[in-house]
DNA sequence: GACACTCTACTACAGCGGTCGTAGAGTGGC
DNA sequence: GCCACTCTACGACCGCTGTAGTAGAGTGTC
């Protein structure tokens, strides 16, 4: 158990993560111009942050076409909201309860998605998870 | 309308915070003794950190007492809490179903959480907010 | 094999945040 | 009035992030 941390990602991180999530394996070029044009950085910007994500250990390389590296996401999506988002509860000193209050009087949660989420947790109080990680495409290659 | 941003915490400054926002009025010194023994940095990182939230407006001075001075929150801990949840949700793309589905998997978000929030919101929305922002006791003074 | 083009590798730099030290001003006690 | 003590004011430093430029290596085309 204990630390399992995983990647923290940045804003500016997490929009060029975006792309490559949205890509599967992609070169610093494509991704760059898949970036919506609004914030759509210089080539070398892209180019050190996509170096910086694989030192992280976000991305990795899988090949070479002519002289371009080819990088792949090495960790899901997902995990990297998880990640924010357990920082974020951190912050709040653990409790959901400021979050949930907020979302409701910011409008951001219907009662749709209340009444959602509530039947998906009936759902796994009855079948319960196992070990409480549910590692899958972490990453922990060193 | 428009912005009405806030103030944006980090972890550092949200600890401090805390401690205000727990003593209401204090010195750099009384925050920095009420800090838990394991996080408590040089009295002068606390001082600094004091003066950098007072520069942010999140901290206000009220008053001396003998060569100290005495700072108070200039914003409440929701607004606070409120801009970090809005700016993760930011980072999510909006979207807060990530946000919910995390909560659930990771075991922070019990059905009796749910239930609450539940009536709160039906609640709500047989009773809508007026304005819209929502305001309360900010800190907009100069 | 030379050229134009692309990509990499390296460097740079400014701003913020976390951390702290030092010098000097202010204050209270005697 | 002097002293010891406390607090402020300021500066410093490092690591991270966002941003980008430049030099040079690699590649495909003739």
């Amino acid at each position: 158990m204990i630390l399992r941390k995983g990647v923290r990602l940045t804003k500016a991180e997490l929009e060029i993560m975006n792309a490559f999530w949205e890509l599967g394996a992609a070169s610093v070029r494509e991704v760059q111009e898949n970036l919506p044009a609004r914030k759509r950085p210089a080539y070398t910007t892209v180019q050190t942050v996509v170096y910086r994500l694989e030192e992280k250990g976000a991305l990795r390389k899988v090949k070479r076409v002519g002289n371009a590296q080819i990088f792949e996401p090495a960790i899901t999506q997902k995990a990297a909201h998880r990640r924010l988002i357990d920082d974020l509860i951190d912050l709040l000193d653990g409790s959901t309860r400021p979050l949930m209050a907020h979302l409701i009087e910011s409008g951001k949660l219907s009662l749709e998605d209340l009444r959602e989420v509530e039947s998906r947790l009936m759902k796994q109080e009855s079948e319960p998870p196992e070990g409480g990680a549910g590692a899958s495409a972490e990453g922990k290659a060193g």
